[in-house]
DNA sequence: GTCTATATTGCGATAGAC
DNA sequence: GTCTATCGCAATATAGAC
């Protein structure tokens, strides 16, 4: 029905225009009023559609989270070999801050780096299910003898994670003045995974 | 004199109060009536010593920048092999997020990760600054021989500082939940400096 | 220097008209 | 469903007494 439509379109914009704002200045820098204003929906819905400020959070925090969690369960799933899906992940990474959704990379960083009260288990929750599913794609590697065994898997990948997103988080925070970051992030991605696979080689 | 004592610790009180409650709760999440209370002082004196919640705010970044810059620089200035440096760069890293201020970590994380905007100049003119110390420390690795050279100084520095800070980071949020950060952060440490100097070798 | 009291502004949430 | 109006509260900042 059209009367569906136009509730999904109101829903939908405040969600949009959440994820930008709580992404730009953090849940507590943003009010219902310019959430509203900038959907184009009287604030007043937030409570009727999301019950509060806090319940819109939410909702953005969990779709984001799952649509990142889909992505690396389907790397994990590829028949493909370690360095291939190594490499995916690096570029769902790269994807993530920049052309696809540069903002929502933003907001759970954010969220992970200092978690609203409130907000700490779903955090906890979808962290530890990504960790975990990198994590099994480092086990094959080393299960496979590419990687080396010396180095537990869950390490192997809090390390590659950090390589890869601290760049961007370090690059969103400093851009256009420090000169850093003008030789463009895919060289970077590059120069990364250049590190990493050799650091984790078997020899 | 005994008042220019009393000045002094008021003064030191609220910079030692709000290190930890923005470090906390963030710059929007506190008041400056929490800041006063924390600190056994009038709020109002917030406004008088600091000329308000935004001055206090940038002397807290300021003063935890200017301890870590210091500690950078010595480091670069010691006569050591590279490997060594490499190692204490990651103590410091080590250091900062547990015993010294843990909370002045994720204060820094949390201003890199999502700048208040009057505080974007502190932030890039600091993180240019240790960008550059700690990367002439890789470019001496480079030009002794023992780093690889096809992989450009100041990228090799930001893959190293995204391994360690980005663990710490994440145990912050995810701590006594998932199961990931029972081994150690010394383990960890030691584990990314395993990877990353295997990975810049020359050979 | 310190503190009380307060001016002013903005917040999140909701009752009630339509 | 949507919007206006408003309640109750908490925020920062400051004037002025001491």
């Amino acid at each position: 029905m059209a009367n569906e439509k136009i509730i999904q379109d109101a829903k939908e914009k405040l969600l949009a225009a959440a994820t930008r704002l709580f992404a730009e200045k953090g849940f507590a820098g943003v009010s219902i009023r310019q959430l509203g204003e900038a959907a184009g929906v009287n604030s007043a819905m937030i409570s009727y559609y999301y019950g509060g400020k806090e319940g819109l959070y939410e909702a953005v925090l969990t779709t984001q989270y799952e649509r990142l969690l889909g992505k690396f369960e389907a790397i994990a799933d590829l028949k493909a070999p370690v360095e291939e899906k190594i490499r995916q992940y690096a570029e769902v990474i790269r994807l993530n801050h920049t052309a696809e959704q540069p903002l929502m990379a933003r907001l759970i960083q954010g969220e992970l780096t200092s978690p609203t009260a409130c907000m700490e288990k779903v955090v906890r929750n979808y962290t530890s299910r990504i960790a975990r599913i990198v994590s099994g794609i480092v086990q094959q590697g080393v299960e496979a003898g590419e990687f080396r065994q010396d180095i537990p898997p869950i390490f192997a990948t809090l390390a590659l994670a950090g390589m890869l997103n601290f760049y961007f988080i370090l690059r969103e925070a400093t851009r256009a003045i420090v000169p850093i970051f003008s030789v463009g992030d895919a060289e970077f991605v590059e120069a990364a995974l250049k590190i990493y696979l050799k650091g984790m080689g078997r020899d």
